[in-house]
DNA sequence: CTGAAAGCGCTTACAG
DNA sequence: CTGAAAGCGCTTACAG
């Protein structure tokens, strides 16, 4: 290659990577070689040199039941951080880590000086891999507030704010019997959603009512079955996400109340599906798109950017048919 | 390291690579040196000179409407892959192709030898890619089939017998004017779905009426208010996915018909949300799952395994109130 | 079975 | 502005 454009491996490198200090003759010639030979450069040996990867490792902690069924989550937030990772030229690669053995390999492959930066995502309380990670010398940030002991940089949505215009919502619309359907709990998302809630209902004389799912459908229409058994005079519930959401749904058509005459129905996040169900979905927007791509520039951003005050994202409340 | 332990590099190399030829006493002196210094070799040094990376990329040629947004397809095929990867301890990394910008440096990458293999995901007709990477020396299999002039290894689901069944269980519930909603005309999975439901009326003296979608939920709505207005006496629709399915099923309510009675249909996928529909959907199931899997294993395999005989997994017929 | 040495393909001070 | 040389951290014939 270098022989081809009659110059030096040294020049070579500094056009491929654009040093500015090369003569625009020298310049073309090696381009032509480049161009002629379909010249590519070594990653490997690159990076031994450079201790860079060009890639960032998106961890993904979740009981393949959620994450990587039916829920866009996972799929949306993946989109994001490719897009946003393009103009930095950098590849995202999948670190699945729902088992201790996927944990074990995720901090190997860290460790190893695979990656250049860790993104982390939908964490479980219980999960020991944060800590662990911000060991290494990696940057990492969660996208999603981690519930750790070892503060974490992190990105994410104001969901106490989000569930609260939820149920305000409700209560302006003169629901009496608010129940809700939460989520994990050891997962802050799910924790944060029914604070907002508990916090709406203390305010007034209403009291609160909670049936607890997995942020899956079926674990949401089982919660609904369960709330209407408990309390049959309930008007309203509040699902801490959209699939749960229909899921309750679902449930409600099936004892034979109409939505949102019989009960009213918000949930949560704002799906694409949330748009088609019926009646359609009344629901607060998370913008996780955009929590996504504030991640990577903070991933991607001096140390101080990474440790400043998290980035809390506002949620819109989404007025269809179901509320 | 090596120090530690009182041994040579070389030495440390076997023991960490499991190389048969180590003595015990030396090998528990490693292990044990290594566990107290945290030692975890160097990816790039170790790539450079075995010529593997541990990487597989996951090309995926899609508009980000599609691929990224409600379908579970990619989320599913990503668990997939990542799934079968982890016994050969390799990991899955993104590689977005959808602008031709994209192309160009997924091509670079894979050029670059950033991955030992690469799966192809929904390709489309037009797509220079399979082309570019099968000139790479790179082992490529395509998870469904592509439409290419280059012959390229692939497995996929049976989309014409899938669409078969679907269109003959509509004739066999004596549906008399079955339509169907297409979906992208460069995709194989949209063209071999057709084909089978052409082939079953071309059978009978029923004729064909199509209106074509892109996969999406909206676009299947669109395409069912076409076919009500072209033939308002339609009595069942087959979509060829679950999404346009959905889509239909809401155009059809907002027009105000019946389904089943009035109009039966039928999917195609067996996605989640299949069986959350009102009423709940009848559909062809596919096996994304197992065909991903299907996949790395041909990639992971020999050059003969891969250029061995396309796999083609059944689908099979999911009867429920739809149809 | 183990070690000394070469070499993987780059980048980057260091001279010139 | 360009080249010779060192060096990144491993693995792997090759001796012994």
């Amino acid at each position: 290659m270098a022989a081809r454009a009659g110059v030096s491996r040294a020049t070579v490198s500094r056009v491929v990577n654009g040093s500015a200090t090369v003569t625009p003759e020298i310049r073309a010639a090696v381009l032509r070689a480049v161009d002629q030979l379909g010249y590519v450069p070594n990653s490997a040996a690159r990076s031994l040199v450079t201790r860079r990867t060009g890639s960032i490792g998106l961890v993904v902690s979740e009981p393949p039941s959620r994450v990587f069924s039916d829920d866009p989550f996972f799929a949306v937030v993946a989109r994001a951080v490719s897009q946003e990772l393009e103009g930095a030229d950098k590849q995202v690669v999948l670190l699945p880590a729902s088992s201790p053995a996927g944990h074990a390999r995720v901090e190997r492959y860290v460790a190893g000086g695979h990656v250049d930066g860790v993104i982390l995502l939908s964490m479980h309380g219980s999960d020991p891999l944060p800590a662990a990670l911000a060991r290494t010398d990696v940057p990492v940030v969660s996208h999603g507030r981690p519930i750790t002991t070892v503060p974490l940089p992190y990105c994410d949505c104001d969901n106490v704010a989000g569930a609260r215009s939820a149920v305000r919502h409700l209560l302006d619309r003169g629901r009496r019997r608010i129940a809700a359907i939460g989520g994990p709990p050891d997962m802050s998302a799910a924790l944060d959603r029914m604070t907002g809630y508990r916090e709406v209902l203390s305010g007034t004389d209403r009291r609160s009512l909670v049936a607890m799912g997995d942020f899956t459908r079926e674990s949401g229409a089982a919660a609904m079955r369960q709330l209407l058994e408990d309390d049959p005079g309930l008007d309203a519930v509040f699902a801490a996400n959209d699939l749960m959401a229909i899921g309750a749904l679902h449930a409600l058509r099936q004892a034979g109340r109409r939505v949102p005459d019989d009960v009213a129905v918000v949930g949560f996040d704002d799906i694409e599906a949330a748009r088609y169900t019926d009646p359609p979905l009344t629901t607060v927007r998370q913008p996780v798109a955009e929590v996504a791509r504030a991640v990577v520039r903070r991933l991607l951003g001096s140390e101080e950017e990474r440790t400043a005050e998290p980035l809390i994202l506002p949620t819109e409340l989404i007025v269809r048919d179901s509320a």
